[in-house]
DNA sequence: CGTCGGACTTGGAACGATCAAGAGGTGGCG
DNA sequence: CGCCACCTCTTGATCGTTCCAAGTCCGACG
């Protein structure tokens, strides 16, 4: 007969814990823990009675014991932005849905937490010190990721959602979509339709996403034997530079299609041909970027280049099991190709 | 001298712990628990000698063990829903967003969860058995709210961002939008401009919310003396149904305005009213609910109802401190009013 | 001079799980 | 029969923190 040392937590009103179900089954907690995480270990008879027990008393292992055993927390850090009424925001957060559907599968909870925006670094450094998480998931990268190497630095295990850009180098996991072939896809299906003077409004020079989806379109342009001199326009991701944009070209350039780097900008195109009297599709072709519920409910409805967000979700959850399972296992980047949603905007075929 | 069992972690490649902090400050782990938890303890001079060493090792207390020792994560949990392409999203990005931010001025954070849609309890026994949240945000309550029973039954910490509609006794705390209070401000607004025929178009009947909005609408109208009759639909929200809701409502009742339970149902009305060429605003006003970024980038431009989801994550927030504190202080429910923000759909006053 | 109280510090014992190593029983093989 | 290997289960120690009760130091007061 043992003596145990506390008064069963069962009488108490505490949850119950490893002791309580190992007296019940009549085992030891090592065994009561073996049938938890290894249960291979058991003859199928103990294995039996030791579920019945749990089952019994409803255990379930406290979560602060076992990450302070086994320096774990199964939670992964995600930083998500202040709040700006930004385009980024509705993309951001289907992935973050995707993305904590995806850790559940894996046994991992996505913990969220902000920092001073002007500071990309800040907030993470408290997570990781007090070990809180396991690791992160960085998607903020669109303006370089000084994230990257510090993470790198203080040996924290961490994917991005991004390619590292600046640093050719880095050897960190991360995961992207091919914004390029995005835009190649879109560009093309407006050839097909007979279009062959496409526009390109994009983002300022210094953003590289905007100027690798730029590059798709010019890529399928040049393919397609097609001038691009005098038809793409770089300006910030505002609905009123999009217009702007688009009546400049419009006068200058004449184009018949337009191939945005974003929803927002192609909203500002579907409020110039408003005011000319064009019809969308018809008379001038649009093309946006993300897929956002704006593309959904305008009239006509947006065609626009689709992130495969869910899929994301997926490759960066795999990275993070290689980097925290045993062994190890390296994974570098992985290069999604997003889909062309086609709506009423892409208009007829032309004659 | 005392010698210490485990060689310093200093040494190691781990983090430092409360014993690496007390050795070098040359006091004793109390010492130094006390000048993270209760400065006011420590003579002067010593709570600085500890706050340098603290500094030196860039220490932070380990959050698993700090958990297990005083049954408390720090963590709240908010169940997400599986990602509809709806109209909720959006609004409810940005009460995460307010949410994260808030709970970490009040030292937690926030872990997101799922759950089988299906089932609205799925997701929260887990989290709870185990000891991993020490309360939850309770927001998908359109539809009854289970949720608050259960978690009440098993003495569960949580705040509803939602009424408990179903059960006026609930003792629970929530906080919630006063959303008759916005639809009486929105169709004031439009009464204000002139407009004496308004029409409204909401959701199904079962919909507690969509009713309570449906209800500003009807006081308004009648305190202005103005007949209703007629002048209701109540759909489904998508745009389809608010497109076909208003074509029957401008055949039947000749409204030369709209106020709609959703932004979504209101670019329904804007769809039709396209159709038909008359002008958004100058022919026939619309109001929408939720300011939605469909509502800001669409022209032209949607007035729509804003819900203050900034302070209602503040109020959710007190209301938590006020479950986990000690001593506890119950708060029963706080409505919040919204406000209209007024874009060009609201049209000119009419003469 | 001795003792008392307050301010500050101390070591030991939890919290509830897992790791490492050992104990007991069973079977195979020489 | 004896030895060892194997399977199964048990025991003690440990993760890093906070709680508890007792200890030390100091000046003050009788």
């Amino acid at each position: 007969m043992v003596t145990v040392s506390r008064t069963s937590s069962r009488t108490s009103g505490l949850p119950p814990t490893l002791a309580d179900v190992a007296e019940r089954a009549g085992v030891s907690r090592q065994t009561v823990s073996n049938a938890v995480n290894n249960p291979d270990l058991l003859r199928a008879d103990t294995l039996l009675r030791v579920q019945q027990a749990i089952a019994d008393l409803g255990y379930l292992p406290n979560r602060a014991a076992r990450n302070l055993r086994t320096r774990a927390s199964h939670l992964i850090g995600l930083r998500i932005q202040a709040a700006q009424e930004g385009t980024a925001n509705a993309t951001m957060d289907r992935f973050v849905h995707s993305l904590v559907e995806t850790s559940r599968e894996a046994g991992y909870h996505v913990l969220l937490f902000t920092g001073d925006p002007t500071d990309p670094l800040s907030g993470y450094e408290d997570l990781l010190r007090s070990t809180a998480v396991d690791a992160f998931v960085v998607t903020d990268t669109y303006l370089g990721n000084p994230q990257a190497e510090w993470l790198d630095g203080r040996r924290a295990p961490f994917v991005a959602f991004g390619r590292p850009w600046e640093n050719s180098e880095a050897t960190h996991a991360w995961v992207d979509v091919d914004g390029a072939a995005g835009c190649e896809s879109a560009t093309r299906h407006l050839l097909a339709k007979g279009h062959e003077r496409i526009a390109w409004i994009g983002w300022r020079k210094d953003s590289r996403i905007g100027e690798d989806r730029r590059a798709g379109w010019h890529r399928a342009m040049k393919e397609a034997g097609l001038p691009t001199s005098g038809l793409a326009s770089r300006v910030e991701d505002t609905v009123a530079s999009g217009r702007e944009a688009s009546e400049v070209l419009l006068d200058e350039a004449e184009p018949t299609a337009f191939v945005c780097a974003s929803d927002t900008l192609a909203m500002g195109v579907l409020h110039t041909l408003g005011l000319r009297g064009l019809r969308v599709g018809d008379d001038v072709a649009v093309v946006g970027f993300d897929d956002s519920q704006v593309a959904q409910v305008v009239r006509p409805g947006l065609s626009s280049v689709r992130q495969p967000l869910e899929d994301v979700a997926i490759e960066v959850v795999t990275a993070l099991e290689g980097l925290l399972g045993r062994p190890r296992v390296a994974q570098q980047g992985v290069l999604l190709t997003p889909s062309l949603v086609v709506r009423d905007s892409s208009g007829p075929d032309r004659a």
